[in-house]
RNA sequence: GCGCCCGUAGCUCAGUUGGAUAGAGCAACGGAUUUCUAAUCCGUUGGUCGCAGGUUCGAGUCCUGCCGGGCGCACCA
């Protein structure tokens, strides 16, 4: 199905002479006295030849053939063309979008393929609340494409090789208590990491013993490569607890090390290719000077000017670094999957690392970079009510695990109170769908951009613009339907809807307009989009419910009314999935 | 010093890439339930969109300069 801005837009180019290369534009309208869709078109156009706007839209109307689609176009303020949509056809559209599996979001021309690279999690650490955002908004980001038609390739890129590990390889030769790794893993590794790190800043010789296991891990020693592969398994069964948990999953998972063997032939090649050169004993890509020192991710002004900013892919000691890694895992990703485009969802203080990741790979291969688009999505950080990146109240990190069963708990007790009828099983598994859709529409509501305040109140509180509101609205769908089954009716579906209230028109035109929304968040990335569509949705129907009795109305507009919840229920449930929130059938 | 991001109601935030009289939630106040779930709905109060210029039919949005906050800037990832 096409969207309806598309579909105005076709008719305005057929309407408008000599529209080609001109952006017509359609949007929904601000105040629904201006009807439902408005187009500035005119007044772009009158800007270019310099005409009057009101008199050019005039032109536009009088040859425009929309009386299929709407009841009405107006020309109003400084030239607007305003469309308000005929009821019958939105309800022959509704009644259209019932047999669309896809809820209006249209086909791509083309499927494309895209790497989306997220959570990213470190080895022999436990998960905490700062890998939410980058879980969360991935595993959105992923849906979406998906739902949308797309292949998605979802690769997490977890930390598992590096520095840590001598520390971690000297800590568990030396410290490791194995009762508490059989008790709790994660908390062990973690605390033989900070036991060690603490010890090397007092004592170079622990340092030094730290480094040398390093050595061994790096040239191959059997005993500490079995404990290295022993801290992934052990790891990666943290991962899957918590992914299986968030229901997040992955298509492949190759951490650094995977790029290990490629590091090498990576440096090689870039220093062959004049690309990267050797300074103060590293290997380096400095500017190539085609690009204004602005725009210039390898220049950087000081009080003396312009001076080189490098981004180094081999340090003095002879390691390979994050970018040599990044730029072997780049030429992977499109050899294996051809990807259309590759997405990393990392918190914004990476984003000159990235602009200079994208552009040394374009000095280095050239034609592969072309044919790839390149998206750093980056988001804010998390903060404490301080205003300073959210921690316990003792200093810790927050783990997700601890945040999953707050979120649970809470949600429990309010479960409880409202239905205790139900049976604790029952109040268990609502609380989970609950807490955990609570925790995800908190953090995918807003603007990914900029950093937010962590609240355990507003994160669960269950009220106004958060996951539970629009999961009620879910569920007083359900009882509905229930209810009818209860009292022996049997449903049928596909009898013709009416808008003829107010609150039903309004509905009615919300769920159409789930197939914009979701191209719009795929083209910029931006799943707080949907999320605030979902929640007038849902708004929608609050009002329509108070307005509108459905199973006690009177026959003539009764089939139409289920009719309308039915859609209504679909597009809830599909939007909040697309966000990775899940629904309860009560609640 | 330079770069990126942020600054919108008492608080937390939206604002569809430049559109019409800037919107929600929370908080406060007032209503609605013998009714399909009140985790709801309806209403009231609350704004020099950090400040000052500029661009144009039109600026919260774009440009310039300030102010305030966060982050980044050669061997961490």
């Amino acid at each position: 199905m096409e969207t309806i801005p598309s579909l105005l837009v076709q008719r305005l180019h057929a309407a408008v002479e000599d529209s080609a290369g001109l952006e017509v534009q359609v949007v929904p309208t601000a105040d629904s006295r201006f009807g439902d869709y408005q187009s500035n078109v005119a007044m772009v156009l009158a800007k270019r030849l310099k005409l009057n706007p009101r008199v050019l839209a005039q032109q536009i109307m009088d040859r425009l053939r929309v009386a299929d689609l709407c009841s009405g176009v107006e020309i109003a303020g400084a030239g607007f063309l305003n469309f308000r949509l005929s009821k019958e056809w939105l309800e022959s559209r509704l009644c259209e979008l019932r047999s669309d599996d896809h809820l209006g979001v249209p086909r791509p021309e083309r499927s494309r393929t895209l790497v989306i690279d997220f959570s990213s999690p470190n080895v022999a650490k436990p998960m905490h609340v700062g890998h939410i955002r980058s879980t969360f908004l991935g595993d959105s980001l992923s849906r979406i494409a998906e739902y949308s038609g797309h292949r998605v390739v979802r690769d997490n890129h977890i930390g598992d090789w590096g520095t840590q590990f001598g520390m971690l390889l000297f800590g568990w030769k030396n410290l490791l208590e194995r009762e508490a790794l059989e008790a709790d893993a994660l908390s062990e590794m973690e605390r033989l990491y900070k036991t060690v790190s603490a010890r090397c800043k007092e004592d170079p010789a622990i340092l030094e013993a730290a480094r040398s296991e390093l050595v061994k891990l790096q040239s191959g020693d059997a005993e500490n490569l079995a404990l290295w592969r022993e801290m992934i398994r052990l790891s990666q069964g943290q991962f899957d607890s918590v992914y299986g948990r968030l229901g997040v999953r992955f298509d492949v998972t190759l951490g650094e090390s995977f790029y290990n063997d490629q590091l090498r032939v990576v440096v090689e090649d870039l220093a062959r290719q004049g690309i990267a050169q050797e300074s103060d004993g590293a290997m380096c890509v400095f500017s190539d000077g085609k690009h204004a020192p602005e725009q210039d991710p390898f220049l950087i002004k000081d009080k003396d000017g312009w001076r080189p900013n490098p981004a180094l892919v081999l340090k003095s000691d002879g390691a390979a670094n994050y970018t040599t890694t990044d730029l072997a895992t780049l030429q992977y990703r499109i050899g294996e999957w051809r990807p259309d485009e590759i997405i990393y969802v990392t918190d914004g203080r990476q984003q000159l690392h990235f602009r200079q990741l994208f552009a040394v790979f374009a000095r280095w291969q050239p034609e592969a970079f072309q044919s790839v688009r390149l998206a750093h999505v980056w988001f804010g950080a998390i903060l404490g009510e301080d205003g300073k990146p959210f921690k316990t109240r003792s200093g810790e990190t927050v783990r997700l695990s601890d945040l999953l069963d707050e979120a649970e708990e809470r949600a429990f007790s309010i479960v409880s109170a409202k239905n205790p009828e139900l049976g604790e099983g029952e109040r268990r598994e609502i609380a989970r769908i609950i807490g955990l859709g609570a925790v995800k529409y908190a953090d995918l509501q807003p603007n990914r951009q900029g950093d937010y305040v962590f609240s355990w109140d507003k994160m669960l509180s269950f009220q106004g613009n958060t996951a539970p509101y629009l999961q009620n609205a879910y569920v007083r769908i359900r009882s509905i339907f229930r209810k009818l089954k209860e009292s022996g009716e049997t449903w049928k579906g596909g009898a013709p809807m009416a808008l003829d209230q107010p609150a039903e028109e309004a509905l009615g035109k919300k769920v159409l307009q789930f197939g914009e929304v979701v191209l719009q968040v795929l083209a910029d990335h931006r799943p707080n989009t949907l999320a605030n569509y979902l929640y007038e949705l849902a708004n929608a129907f609050h009002s329509f419910y108070e307005a509108c009795p459905v199973l006690k109305a009177e026959a003539a507009v009764r089939p139409g009314r289920l009719e309308l919840c039915d859609i209504s229920q679909r597009v809830l449930k599909s939007g909040l999935e697309l966000l990775g929130i899940e629904v309860p059938e009560r609640m």
